[in-house]
DNA sequence: CCACGGATGCGCT
DNA sequence: GCGCATCCGTGGA
């Protein structure tokens, strides 16, 4: 049901799906005055279990907690004094989780064209950190539930389930270890989509 | 306490 | 396509 929030059983699911069926949903956030939204289109999975690369691969630390929790928590982390969003997957306890990595913005444009301080479509919301500068997410919402529609949520659109021959499946970008896994999605040949042209 | 590297991005070539 | 700025969590001393 297109706008409909998406709710937590669709997020208990196993990651690699989630990440999967997350591709033509939107992310939705409403921090500060404004309602910022966009489609997913791109998204990374990241596994509890033989994948080195996942945060809670090493164990239950201060900054993974919110890995750890409810399937529909998010987990936001800093890197490089910026930030990346990832919503929970999977039963408490169990640290899997799916990182979006880019969005196409559809809503409140100039409020991210400000945020960004960029007008260029490719520069607003193409790249992980990219996207939360675009939506306002930092660490403030680490553990956020994002299935209550409120501050950031998912939504059903008209455009998903995008069709299996529209979604491409590659490495993950930037990882250095487990760089082996296919573990992004992508809807293939979008123009928001982050990484090299062979890559989209 | 300090050094280091990362699921990055920007600017310049 | 490549170099480097930027910061924080982590781990070793």
């Amino acid at each position: 049901m297109p706008n409909a929030v998406i709710e937590q059983p669709f997020f208990c699911q196993d990651v690699r799906r989630v990440a999967r069926e997350l591709l033509g949903k939107r992310l939705v956030s409403r921090l500060g005055a404004k309602r910022v939204a966009g489609i997913v289109v791109e998204t990374e999975a990241y596994l509890a279990e033989d994948d080195s690369a996942c945060h809670g691969s090493r164990g239950l630390k201060p900054g993974n907690r919110a890995m750890f929790g409810a399937a529909g928590r998010a987990y936001v982390y800093p890197i490089h004094a910026k930030h990346c969003f990832n919503v929970v997957t999977g039963p408490v306890g169990v640290p899997s989780a799916v990182l979006i990595r880019a969005l196409q913005p559809t809503q409140g444009i100039a409020v991210i064209q400000k945020r960004r301080g960029t007008c260029r479509r490719q520069l607003l919301s193409t790249g992980p950190a990219r996207l939360c500068q675009a939506l306002g997410i930092d660490r403030q919402i680490d553990g956020l539930d994002l299935t209550r529609g409120r501050k950031v949520w998912f939504e059903d659109t008209e455009i998903d389930p995008v069709q299996a021959d529209s979604i491409r499946i590659t490495q993950r970008i930037g990882v250095t270890s487990a760089r082996d896994l296919k573990l992004r999605y992508v809807i293939a040949g979008n123009p928001f989509v982050s990484g090299p042209r062979r890559m989209r």
